[in-house]
DNA sequence: ACGGCTTAAACC
DNA sequence: TGGTTTAAG
């Protein structure tokens, strides 16, 4: 799994910030009367107190933990309750029926958009990020070295430095001062004692920004920061030198280090008896190889050494959203209308999700997944693995409902097998679904000066169907009436939490002629509005029931899944056209990237920096007008049609005038863009 | 048949 | 590719 790379050039100055007890502090800023109490945050209260997600410190002073006896469970609300009785519990927010995690989203950008201010940023998770500090470490080292440093900071002092010796009689941050001003030090040692400046700078700036404190590591590589940021919390640093990173890894366990916590943890540890990273060392690198192949095992000679190559990514922003939940034990779901119901849900909260990001950061998902977990009841080959499905995504709420209802009956009818739709004589349905999850991925910026294109997505995301475009197709009419579906959101729903024995008069997925129904009459053909592909189309060209499609997008029956080409597509190729060193390009071109940099720098509510947009290089598209596919074009509105025109010719770009140039962000076109929402 | 819910990434 | 698997917070 973990992939060998060649250690960077030079020494690098690497930061992992990691956010103390994070959902804790964000819901002790909302509720300040909270702070300094012991206090954790739990999700879904009513089943033995809610499982606890975040911890606060002092709660951990009384025992609460996350791991119980070494095994892999949580402590739930009332144990928590038991071993700390001044523990204060706050829920996770819930909508929808499930938990909401928006609120920790943006408190982790908030602080993102501080980090990202002094160097590359790689957002790690919700909570963490890594920071490439080597420039700003040698701007430092050039221009005011630590050694010139006359009054050092209190958090500086507080800095916890591996394999520094204090001497007797001195106190400790005496120690830290003088290793850190030392005059004789190695390159690399000063190096990391800017990057301990620096770092203890950001985190008071995000403690004064956001209110929340956190712990850094600071090294050479992103592992070793990692490893360090853990190793003194809450609200503290710590530095590992080059010196020091022998012993520190030498009586490592080996499951502490990242990606060794799982089976290749384990397997080390049974299968070549290392328990700790030093044992590593005894393991040629082709021995290494031979247990876990060429890849990881090198990976694994290297880390044993201390080294890792791994780049900080410049990627302040999710690479994909998702939305799911599970349904354990008697909760499972056991009819397709409450499938539908919490697909609805999901993939209502994954539209919202994805209408913000297209609103902040200006960015388009173009894939469309659905996750399920399932077993078979009655069945004796009941675990087999329900199979994950995938479908271009189309903007709109009810567009996305209705995909990850179809991908999840296509999922279904193969893991059921060839008679999983009709079980001969048996009324009771088989199968239980315990998770189902819907996410979007494959998301790329949408390039400089489209601001139609903007807002035909941001229409697409919020039209309503239209008469003429069949959206209801797929439940029939007594499913609809029957399930809680809901069109209009707010709509209470009718389905109970749980999956009670509450029979639904409901013809289900397995009566024959419905089943039929269910997949036959749908399709797109007479919705104007969906640029996308055909997804159900693609998804039943292996039913043998399969009717005759109509729509011309579907040329080639024979190409069963060539998805149809969209504007997705196109931006797809946009964002991954590798650089060009030609400076050849044409000023328009010039003139829409740098529009594209005033656009985004001056969105102010975005909390996101587009780091990896102001990078990206200032060529065209990489793409003729004549390569892409005619029907892209086609589906498009005759404006967007034009606006892309324009990207792809500048030089034939009609309206190009000095006002466009200027104020860059709008295209000429957009001025008398007509309001797409018909 | 799980702590729930998310994200990332490698592999085939 | 898409789909599966592993890992982590």
């Amino acid at each position: 799994m973990p992939v060998a790379r060649p250690e960077t050039s030079d020494a690098r100055v690497i930061a992992h910030v990691d956010m103390d007890c994070f959902y804790v502090q964000v819901e002790q800023r909302k509720q300040p009367e909270l702070r300094g109490l012991p206090t954790a945050v739990v999700q879904y209260n009513e089943w033995q107190g809610g499982g606890l997600i975040a911890v606060s410190y002092e709660a951990r002073k009384c025992g609460v933990k996350r791991v119980f006896d070494g095994v892999f469970r949580s402590m739930r609300g009332d144990e928590a309750k038991a071993a700390c009785p001044e523990i204060q519990l706050v829920q996770v927010p819930v909508a929808r029926g499930k938990a909401d995690l928006n609120l920790y989203r943006s408190a982790g950008s908030e602080v993102v958009s501080i980090l990202a201010q002094s160097g590359k940023c790689e957002r790690a998770s919700i909570d963490e990020v890594y920071l490439d500090l080597t420039d700003a470490a040698e701007s430092m080292l050039a221009d005011a070295p630590p050694e010139s440093l006359e009054l050092m900071d209190e958090e500086v002092l507080k800095s916890h430095i591996l394999g520094i010796r204090r001497k007797d009689g001195d106190d400790f941050e005496e120690s830290v001062r003088d290793w850190i001003c030392r005059k004789d030090a190695d390159r690399r040692d000063k190096l990391l004692s800017c990057g301990i400046i620096i770092v203890a700078e950001l985190r008071k700036q995000v403690l004064k920004e956001t209110e929340f404190t956190c712990s850094a590591g600071i090294a050479h590589n992103k592992m070793l920061a990692k490893l360090a940021s853990g190793m003194n919390k809450p609200a503290q640093q710590t530095v590992v030198p080059y010196a020091a990173v022998q012993e520190l890894l030498s009586s490592l366990p080996i499951k502490k280090m990242k990606q060794l916590g799982g089976k290749l943890g384990t397997s080390l540890q049974t299968d070549l008896g290392v328990d700790t990273v030093g044992d590593l060392l005894q393991f040629s690198e082709t021995k290494l190889q031979e247990h876990y192949g060429i890849n990881t095992g090198t990976w694994l000679w290297n880390i044993a050494r201390g080294i890792s190559g791994e780049e900080v990514q410049g990627r302040l922003l999710p690479k994909s959203h998702g939305s799911g939940k599970t349904f354990p034990g008697p909760r499972a779901l056991k009819s397709l209308s409450n499938v539908q119901h919490w697909l609805n849900q999901l993939s209502e909260e994954l539209s919202e999700r994805l209408s913000s990001d297209l609103e902040q950061n200006k960015r388009i998902a173009s894939t469309l997944t659905l996750h399920a977990s399932a077993f078979k009841s009655r069945d004796s080959d009941s675990h087999k693995k329900f199979p994950s499905k995938s479908c271009p995504l189309r903007y709109g709420v009810t567009k996305i409902q209705e995909d990850a209802f179809n991908l999840f009956q296509a999922a279904l009818r193969e893991y059921m097998g060839p008679f999983g739709s009709k079980p001969q004589g048996n009324k009771q349905e088989t199968w239980r679904i315990t998770g189902l999850s819907v996410s979007a991925s494959k998301i790329v910026d949408i390039p400089s000066g489209t601001s139609s294109i903007m807002r035909y997505f941001q229409s697409q995301s919020t039209s309503r169907p239209a008469d003429g475009c069949v959206q209801d197709h797929v439940v029939t009419p007594s499913a609809s009436e029957g399930c809680s579906e809901q069109r209009s959101t707010e709509t209470q729903a009718v389905i109970p939490e749980e999956d009670t024995g509450v029979t639904y008069t409901l013809p289900n997925f397995e009566t024959p002629d419905k089943d039929i129904d269910l997949v036959s009459e749908k399709d797109v053909v007479s919705c104007p509005s969906s640029e996308a592909a055909d997804v159900p189309a693609q998804l039943e060209s292996n039913r043998s029931t399969q009717t005759k499609r109509t729509g011309r997008k579907i040329n080639n029956p024979k190409e069963k899944n060539r998805g149809m080409p969209s504007i997705v597509d196109i931006f797809k190729n946009y964002n991954a056209t590798p650089p060009s060193k030609q400076e050849t390009q044409e000023d328009s071109t010039v003139s829409s990237s740098t529009s594209k940099r005033a656009n985004f720098s001056n969105s102010s509510h975005s909390s996101e920096v587009k780091q990896e947009s102001e990078e990206r290089r200032q060529t065209d598209w990489g793409y003729k007008i004549g390569e892409i596919d005619q029907s892209v074009f086609d589906e498009l509105p005759v404006e967007i049609q034009r606006e892309l025109r324009s990207f792809l010719h500048p030089n034939k770009r009609l309206n190009t005038n000095s006002k466009s140039k200027g104020d860059g962000s709008t295209s000429s076109i957009a001025r008398y863009f007509p309001p797409l929402n018909r």
